[in-house]
DNA sequence: TTGTTGTAGTTAACGCGTTAATTACATGTG
DNA sequence: CACATGTAATTAACGCGTTAACTACAACAA
């Protein structure tokens, strides 16, 4: 059946809803002058340590060529490093670098301030169960 | 807390659950050269037949510097008309046109196709409670 | 080894996202 | 009326999203 309108429409509401969360992000990322995909990668990174381009791009959700592009940006703030894969001169692991840690620890506490602060309006319990759905919804469709 | 890894993460899996979900509609908008944004205004302003511009980009989840562009372009092909206000020389009202209407009209056989593709596997269930947690998240955060 | 096919990454082109600045018009105050 | 303030829309600048094309390297077959 089709939504009867754009509220219930389900990519809309997916747009909407992030949208509304990352307002909440967005201040805290201009003050560091990273962007939000350069952040994602940064992430993605941090909790990886070395990650290869193409694994990279799936973990953050940044399209092959917006990653080359972001590489080049955080290589030159020096928050990660680019080399070739041994035995794969195709292959290009990424790596976080002591710079960018130190981005990720500086902004730690605001993330948590801003990350409890939507969890204590919106409540742990649906916050949870959101999380759960997402999931579902993203490992059945892809 | 914080997210303890990127999957649980809420903006990302918004981002991600939403990519997943327009994976399966793009492919019908590029076919009808239609992008993501032109489709989502057209959407409401088929719901509601004449839209003030600022109610416009709110409702399509557009920022007024993409409307401006969108509406150009949908102008360009007769999908919608573009007035000023009458009274206030500022605001524009846009209307769809039967162009638009038409194209509306001729893409809903395949979206309910793909909606209900996505509901069957989803489960009707969790999507409805899926829309709901959504609806809940953004009118409390905005 | 040579040619073919496949894969990883990059580049290109065009539209949108985002913020800031600007223009045009409206409203309110003296 | 004249001026200041406020609001709607547009423009500008820069980065990302998206698709397609291209380059470089790897794998594989003859």
């Amino acid at each position: 059946m089709l939504p009867e309108n754009t509220r219930r429409s389900l990519p809309m509401a997916l747009l909407h809803a992030r949208e509304v969360v990352m307002a909440r992000f967005r201040p805290m990322l201009a003050a560091h002058d990273v962007t939000e995909q350069q952040w994602r990668v940064l992430r993605v990174l941090s909790e990886a340590g070395s990650v290869e381009a193409t694994e990279l791009a799936d973990r953050a959700s940044v399209l092959p060529p917006s990653l080359t592009r972001i590489i080049k940006a955080l290589e030159g703030r020096k928050f990660i490093t680019r080399n070739k894969a041994e035995g794969d001169g195709r292959r290009v692991v990424l790596t976080i670098a002591p710079a960018g840690s130190a981005l990720i620890d500086a902004l730690s506490p605001e993330r948590r301030v801003i990350y409890d602060d939507i969890e204590r309006r919106f409540g742990h319990e649906k916050l949870e169960q959101l999380l759960d759905l997402l999931e579902t919804l993203i490992d059945g469709e892809s």
